[in-house]
DNA sequence: AATAAAGTGGACGCAAGTGTCCATTTTAGT
DNA sequence: ACTAAAATGGACACTTGCGTCCACTTTATT
């Protein structure tokens, strides 16, 4: 349901948040279980939505711009793979207007359900929830 | 998010619900403006779930077989392409046993809304909803 | 028995998501 | 200036979902 694209990001952006300081997408990719090519893809798309800022060379690294509390599972989804609400009848059939029909007002019901929970769902939250399993194998604290 | 067969499989249910006889393929190809070879495949796997009854030869076609208030959407997506509920941490740590991590506990329950969602929503229920605008152009009706 | 209507199964093509690899560019440190 | 570290961009391969086409089988009707 949702793309591995999104579930690398997620990983990634908890990663960052944690820890802080800038990280090579080799140490992301490590620390995150992802495949370090195909995260530098993912890292750029979150990049250009100026979720995660990159810096070339020596010490650079990807670093988060947001504050954890401000930045939610949602951006985080929306960067990388937006939900696609319903907005009008996929029919395209004139009798529905703006309103959706009964079968796709509840589809889209369920997107919204999962939008609002997404658009709760702060950085900050995750990172102090308090589920002893930790989001990723922290790499500083006791990695293996 | 849901899939294109998911979404042609609920409009061909609906429909089936609507007519309640024996309609074939290209009938209901038609109706929910489906391409019909494609639509072919989404109902045999209606048929595979025992969703649907296929009748070859003439005067055939495809036929409902539970009673609409015993048919939920959960049934019918679950049938043609199932939400993947989050088990077990799919970074496969250790440190994780049966409990999910903060961010897939999230996840997760965003899932868990949109089956509980489903769940709920027989095709009785959409197709008595009170919304003006119809599921499906019904071809019956007022086609056009 | 012949015919026409209908679903079935398999092969194929196309596009998108996932994943890899490498040459290039930027940058910090010496 | 030189070098090493890091991100970037493009090309490529693989898989899956979507979609088409066609030969084949089943079946009701005459």
């Amino acid at each position: 349901m949702l793309s591995q694209s999104v579930e690398y990001a997620l990983r990634a952006v908890v990663f960052l948040a944690r820890e802080g300081e800038p990280h090579t997408t080799a140490q992301v990719a490590d620390a995150t279980q992802v495949p370090a090519a195909y995260l530098s893809k993912v890292l750029q798309g979150l990049a250009r939505a100026g979720i995660v800022r990159s810096q070339r060379g020596i010490g650079g690294g990807m670093t988060l711009v947001p504050e954890p509390d401000k930045l939610t599972i949602f951006d985080v989804v929306s960067a990388v793979d937006p939900l696609q609400r319903i907005e009008s009848c996929p029919l395209g059939l004139r009798e529905h207007g703006v309103k959706l029909c009964a079968l796709h007002r509840r589809l889209d019901n369920a997107m919204s359900s999962v939008e609002e929970a997404f658009r709760n769902s702060t950085l900050a939250d995750v990172l102090a929830d308090p589920n002893p399993s930790v989001p990723l194998g922290s790499l500083t604290d006791s990695a293996e």
